[in-house]
DNA sequence: ATGCCGTTCGATGAACGA
């Protein structure tokens, strides 16, 4: 099972590079942020006639999560526990019925907490712990699970090119990189991690999922690695691969981010 | 030091993003 997640920056604006996309990596499921479109305005029946179920989370102008899967989909939940007053679309979950087992999805759009200190960083680190909450939940039940998305979190300083240009950013800051370590530290294993391991230091080419839309930072390679896939043990178990769509980047009207994948023996 | 660039809504720019 390939189960891939792409930041797609407007579903208006790359419902071509999308499609594109779709079409050349094949993923049985596809897991979607900001899709910037209310659930009655994504173009559901594109997708469904190339063979996906739709399930959207959205809302005006901003956020919005979606999952496009080949694979039967059940217990689709909107929204992330622990806050009824939360009016953002960021979160959206499904159980995926593979041929072998299922598995549970949990797609996100973590909110970028900018400028920090203020209101914004606030939203952001209860928004962590509310994560770190639905993911104590879910190990509890001892099955597969995976969490990704659009974390929004530069792990380590080997996840950014020019690391010291984000030391005050609220994607790097200390606070933000601990609040994603407690995530993690639950028993979550970062599968991009597990299969591409940082070499220091010979340092190779970084690996990074977004790139600026400014300043030329794509053909200077001033990235970062912001997007990640999180699994459970019983999901790690089954974990065979995990690769970014690193080319992607370079085609016309892209998004600002890249698609990230695993496949799963599930 | 600031903006660079892109998307959206809906306007002749503002808000937001990372």
């Amino acid at each position: 099972m390939k189960i891939a997640s792409f930041n797609i920056n407007g579903i208006k604006a790359r419902i071509g590079a999308l499609t594109d996309w779709l079409n050349d990596a094949q993923p049985d499921v596809a897991i979607l942020q900001e899709i910037k479109s209310i659930d009655e305005n994504f173009p559901a029946d594109h997708f469904r006639d190339m063979g996906y179920i739709v399930e959207t989370h959205g809302q005006k102008s901003f956020n919005g999560v979606a999952i496009l899967s080949k694979l039967p989909l059940e217990d689709v939940t909107r929204g992330l526990p622990g806050d009824d007053d939360d009016e953002q679309a960021r979160y959206i979950e499904a159980t995926v019925i593979g041929d072998k087992k299922p598995v549970r999805i949990c797609g996100l759009y973590l909110p970028n907490g900018n400028p920090a200190p203020g209101p914004k960083y606030d939203y952001k680190l209860a928004w962590m712990e509310r994560l770190r909450q639905r993911a104590t939940t879910l190990l509890e039940l001892e099955e597969p699970f995976l969490m990704a998305g659009d974390y929004n979190i530069i792990p380590q300083k080997e996840d950014a090119e020019k690391p010291d240009s984000w030391r005050e950013d609220a994607l790097f800051l200390p606070q933000s990189r601990e609040a994603y370590r407690k995530i993690t530290s639950l028993g979550l294993t970062d599968a991009f991690r597990a299969c591409n391991p940082h070499n220091p230091p010979a340092s190779p080419p970084g690996h990074y999922t977004f790139w600026d839309y400014q300043a030329g930072a794509w053909n200077r390679n001033n990235g970062i690695r912001i997007d990640h896939f999180l699994l459970s043990p019983q999901c790690a178990d089954i974990l065979e691969d995990c690769q970014i769509d690193r080319d992607i980047r370079g085609r016309e009207k892209p998004s600002d981010h890249v698609p990230i994948w695993v496949k799963l023996a599930a």
